[in-house]
Formats: C-alpha cells, structure tokens, sequence
DNA sequence: CGTTCGTTTGACGGATATCAATGATTGTGG
DNA sequence: CCACAATCATTGATATCCGTCAAACGAACG
C-alpha cells in the first residue's frame, strides 16, 4: 500500500442505539440462512414473535451464567461472544455478524449461559424466546431443517478448528485464525483484507491456544514480511495468499 | 476384583453377525435420546422407516468420500469414527455407543462424508435415508427439538474439547482425553474403570494433538504413579480421581 | 521362526512458555 | 490541552516442554 498511512483505516462507529424499523428486520430474516426459502407472509408471521432492541456499542446483551431464555438473531452491528476463562478473564470466543443467530442455543430453557455476548458495535438483534423458539419450529418444520444444517455446519467447523489447533505451530495457528476471521468479517480493501475488530494479543493467544508474547512476536514476523498489518484496533492482511500458505505449513 | 488375572480383562465379541430383532430394535429406539418421550406408536413408525443392518467386527458402514446418503442409529456394538489425515493415514474422532447416531449429518444430501466409520465389535446399525429423515423431523416435531438439543450439546462438547486441546501440557490433555472416553464407553469394575477399547497410542496422539512417543511416555509416567494401566487392546484408569486432577492441572 | 506392527526409551535440538523490562496507545482528570 | 495512569504491545533472556530422530523391545500373525 501507500506505506505512508498515518491515520487508522477505521471507520469510527458513533450513532445512537435504536430499534431498527420492519422493512430492514424483514430484510434481514428473509437472508438469514435460517429463514432462507420462506415466503414473505411465513417471514413476517416470525417476524411479529420476535422482540427488537438495540444497543449500544459495549453494552452487554446476555452475560454467562444467567439462566438461557432468549436466542438471537443479529439485523445490524457486531457483536462479540466472550467466554470467562479460570484467572476470571474473558476470552472471545466468536464475532457475530448480521444474519446470524447467537445465544445459548444448547443451554435454553434448562441451564445457565456458558457465555457472555456484548456489542462491539452499535448493534440491533431480534430476540427470541425458547418457548417461541420451539413454537417455529413446530410451526415451520422447513426452519428446523434449516437450523439443523447450521448446527451440523457448525459443528463440523469447530471439530475442523479443533484439528488445526492441535497440530503445527503457533505461526500456523495464527495465520489459520486470521484467515478465518478474515471470512468471517474482512472487509476488501483492493488486494488486502481488512478487520475492524479489536483484537488483543490476548484474545489471539486464547483462540490459537498460546500465550501474547508469542502472538506478539508471531505478528511483528509476519508485519516484517508484509504478510500483516496492524493497529490497535484493527489487524490487515496485506497478502492472504501467503498467508494461507504459511497457515497450511 | 481377584488381582490374580493374567489374561486380558477383555471380553471377546466373536458372535456372528445379525440384524437385531424388532424387540431389541424397539428397546433401543425408545432408549435414545432423539426419540425419548415418544409413544409406542410412534416409535413403531419411525422404527418401520429404518432398514436394519448387521456387521461384522471391522466391517466399514461407509467410507470418507462416498456421497452422505444415511444417517445411522447404532443398536448394539461400537463404531469408531475415523477421519482421513493428511498422511494417507486415519485417526480416531469419535467411538459410537448404543443409541447415539453417527453418519454425516452436516453432509447429508449434499457433500460427501467427511469421514469412515468402521465397526469395533459385531454391530447393528439402523439406517436412515436423508429424504426418510427429513420425513421423520416433519412428521414428528418433538423429535427435531430433540435432535437439535443434541447437536447444540455436541458442539458446545466440541468447543470445551477444543479448548482443553488448546492449553495445557501434555499430559492434562491425554488425562482429558482418558477421561471423556472413560465417561462415555467406560465399564466401571470396581474403583477402576475399564476402556475396552483398542486405542493406539496414534489414536491418542491424534486426539491430543501430538505424537505418539509423547503420549507413550505419558503414559508410562501415569502407569508408575499407579493412575491408569493399559494392555494392548484395552486402558484402566486405576486412579479417576486423580486422573481429573490431573487433568485440571 | 521370521516378519511386521505397535510400543517403549534415550538423546538432542528447537519451538515456545515464562519472567522481566521497556515502549506505545488510550483514556482520565486536572 | 496536557500530564498522568492504566492498559496493551513489544522485545530480550532463559528454562523447559516436546517434537524429531534413532534404536531396542514385545506381541501378534502367518
């Protein structure tokens, strides 16, 4: 790039919270992979059982170990899935993008939350409760089908991380992690992928399964390449090709 | 018990295969946790939409790469799940106990299987075609909440494996490891509890994430103290209790 | 009995965790 | 607007865990 930039590529984020209207809710369930193949009146009715907030950026929308009523559907904003960690710290877990569902899908009705979700941005999501979460899906057996096949998706893609973490090395697990935030919520940027989430060392280190120091150094040698970029509140990647190589070994 | 034996505590499976009668077929229907609380009715119904198959000891169900056509009902034997590694080589996922389903459910219909299962012991599995599926999760809706409560239980599994994988030494992983397998295909006998499962030491490196040499010399360090002892084709843990301390660290 | 496969043990080097100190950025209160 | 504190990031030195290479051993199988 210009290798002169001084200023971070970030677009700050300052409106107020709000309660985003029908036409957008309607927008985002009809894409919403759940939702996918309903027709416009199946949409609404769902549309009407579900409740709306927003919130503003920071604030916390469910928090571990409270009881597991709601799921929820993410309409605009970014919010991030925080798991507590034994020294009493949070580590992320996940960043939830618009379309996709969050909320303590396996804890509902029964247990506590095994995690935290707080916005990073101002978000607005669509709340669901368990009883009118089971009542959809009797209600539209197509949405159970649907939810069923994200379950599997996920599943198979944690076991599929589960994999990467356990082999290779830290600067493999680094870049596999980078790359897979980058599908997740890059945004293109001519050949570089950019992510407008702040990401500590830290939360590098929980997710690769090492420690900040070694994330740090990983990053100041791929920075040193020209692999990377970075910033306090956001992290480039000026060459994914490469670094898909080097995540592969 | 005698502390005399000399032979293996393994019970040999040298039976023949068979397909299992309707009577075991209903037991076992009725016992697994997608179909808990259904009537006998429907039990039946879902039990006429099934083909039953009969395997031999080391008999593949179906194989990595062919296109994911069944989901499957394990009624009596094991089944291990194996993935392909990148070494031309297969590892150990998953061991399959009565009741529980395996096959590719992320796949079903669509991709191919992304991994083998093969039979451990004489098996017999029921069968369930994708389209007979789908069916059952309409026709039965309780059934799809139920089917959905276990896959949301899994991944969150997958995810605490993942991170329990992603931190710690060596040895918290494999008595990790040793402990869930102990948990879900144990025969408690007396204090301690008997895998009669033929796991090598590559199976287990393969589930911790590291080498076979780590995992053997683990091994040896936890037969000293006295916390477990292993034979060729089975693994005691002598010790659980201090295996999961271990295990926390 | 020899072959093969899995296991065990040793020696060694490299990757990485740990400890420690410094530098950079953000936010806060004056 | 500035100084300060607090948090995060970076870098270095050192110890250690563990992966790699190598060899011996034992059990199963024909």
């Amino acid at each position: 790039m210009d290798g002169k930039r001084r200023t971070t590529p970030l677009a700050r984020t300052c409106e107020v919270p709000h309660a985003c209207p029908a036409p957008l809710r309607l927008k985002v369930l009809s894409h919403a992979p759940w939702f996918a193949g309903l027709s416009a009146e199946e949409i609404e009715a769902i549309d009407r059982r579900m409740r709306v907030s927003g919130y503003a950026e920071g604030e916390t929308v469910y928090r571990a170990g409270a009881p597991a009523t709601h799921l929820f559907i993410l309409a605009t904003g970014r919010v991030k899935v925080l798991r507590p960690s034994l020294d009493d710290g949070e580590v992320l877990v996940d960043v939830i993008t618009p379309g996709a569902m969050f909320g303590s899908l396996a804890a509902l009705g029964n247990s506590a939350c095994p995690d935290t979700a707080r916005t990073l941005t101002v978000s607005c999501a669509l709340r669901l409760s368990a009883e009118g979460f089971r009542e959809v899906l009797r209600r539209h057996p197509g949405v159970a089908l649907a939810v069923l096949d994200d379950m599997a998706a996920r599943l198979e893609a944690s076991q599929q991380a589960m994999r990467r973490l356990a082999g290779g090395t830290v600067e493999q697990r680094v870049a596999a992690t980078l790359l897979t935030l980058a599908g997740k919520l890059g945004e293109p940027r001519g050949d570089t992928v950019l992510l407008q989430v702040p990401l500590t060392r830290s939360d590098l280190a929980a997710m690769t399964g090492t420690t900040t120091e070694s994330v740090s150094r990983t990053l100041s040698r791929l920075r040193r390449d020209g692999v990377v970029s970075t910033g306090r509140r956001w992290t480039a990647l000026t060459d994914p090709a490469r670094l898909a190589r080097i995540a592969r070994g």
